[in-house]
DNA sequence: TATGGGACATTATACTATAACATTCGATGG
DNA sequence: CCATCGAATGTTATAGTATAATGTCCCATA
């Protein structure tokens, strides 16, 4: 369990699930690859290849996990090279950010405009991002009669995942 | 609008509004003083000012923002003293963590479960708190076909507060 | 061909958070 | 009374996250 930190483990309906991980990746890949060209974006490698890297798993990477990675593939080894592409990545909606885990990850549905949500083990640290409605309608009544227009809206939920809860839900150590 | 960061301003339909902060506060104390003394937690001087410091505002304030205070007032310099009472503070449910600003607000509504929801604004970074039910039904149910049990979750949405959005919403440098 | 802008390189630093271990002190039971 | 256990705090050190600031490269294009 211990080594389950930032591994392949997901809990979420879709990801945890055994499926054909090749086919999320070919799938999101040719959808981003389209996307930027369609929207005239400079889709460069060091920033493909920060999605490719985020895509090989459905667990969130942080930053530094990243840089390392791209670092051994010969794209630099200082934060701003990972911090940059992270951006790009999720201004075009490619990534998101984990902010409970400050961490990131490629999301799984790159073609619609949604509200992401993620399902967070406390134990095994996985995520599964779930998408719901663009802004939830409660939150939604509270903005406006606040005045506030929402851009863009995230929900993190923690608990255990089905895994970790049959394992009695200790902590890893 | 510079000096807006971190400061008495606030978005959200209750906080927004010119109101009695003295009532915010007595309210909340109030409250938390009744809550730990029932549920027989130690609410120390520290905890409890740390608590004073975060009510003094709606604003979110950094945890380094808080150990500056702390060391003002007495309390200590090390980090571990911010970090213990907030630690303290958030299992108590007096204190949430906005992790879109790595930064902590003193929760309005402690006599409620509830899912904290932040409405935050980009340009001035100001937040409010609003409730939501304990866990929006969408978010619900895919956790449920995921086998994932929600121990808590935060919706947190960005956008532009209707100050900063009547001031044309640029950044505010 | 100059020039303007986007992407990238490089250096430095700021900010956030926790590990690990020592000490104090009060409640509780012998 | 005294042992001792645990919660809270004190102290030092370090790990982890993120951005500022400046300069270079290169290419589209006027």
């Amino acid at each position: 369990m211990a080594a389950a930190r930032q591994t392949e483990r997901t809990a979420a309906s879709e990801a945890m699930r055994p499926h054909d991980h090749g086919d999320c990746v070919r799938r999101v890949l040719d959808e981003a690859e389209r996307r930027a060209s369609e929207d005239k974006v400079n889709f460069t490698p060091v920033r493909r290849h920060a999605l490719e890297i985020l895509l090989e798993s459905h667990a969130a990477m942080p930053a530094y996990g990243l840089l390392k990675r791209l670092d051994e593939d010969g794209f630099g080894s200082q934060p701003p090279v990972a911090y940059r592409a992270l951006d790009f990545l999720m201004e075009q909606g490619f990534v998101h950010k984990v902010e409970r885990l400050n961490a990131f990850v490629a999301c799984m549905y790159p073609h619609e405009t949604h509200t992401p949500a993620f399902l967070i083990c406390r134990n095994c640290r996985s995520v599964a991002e779930t998408c719901v409605s663009p802004s939830p309608a409660a939150l939604l009544r509270e903005a406006r009669a606040a005045g506030f227009a929402i851009e863009r809206s995230v929900m993190e939920a923690e608990g255990l995942c089905r895994a970790c809860a049959a394992e009695g839900g200790a902590p890893c150590s």
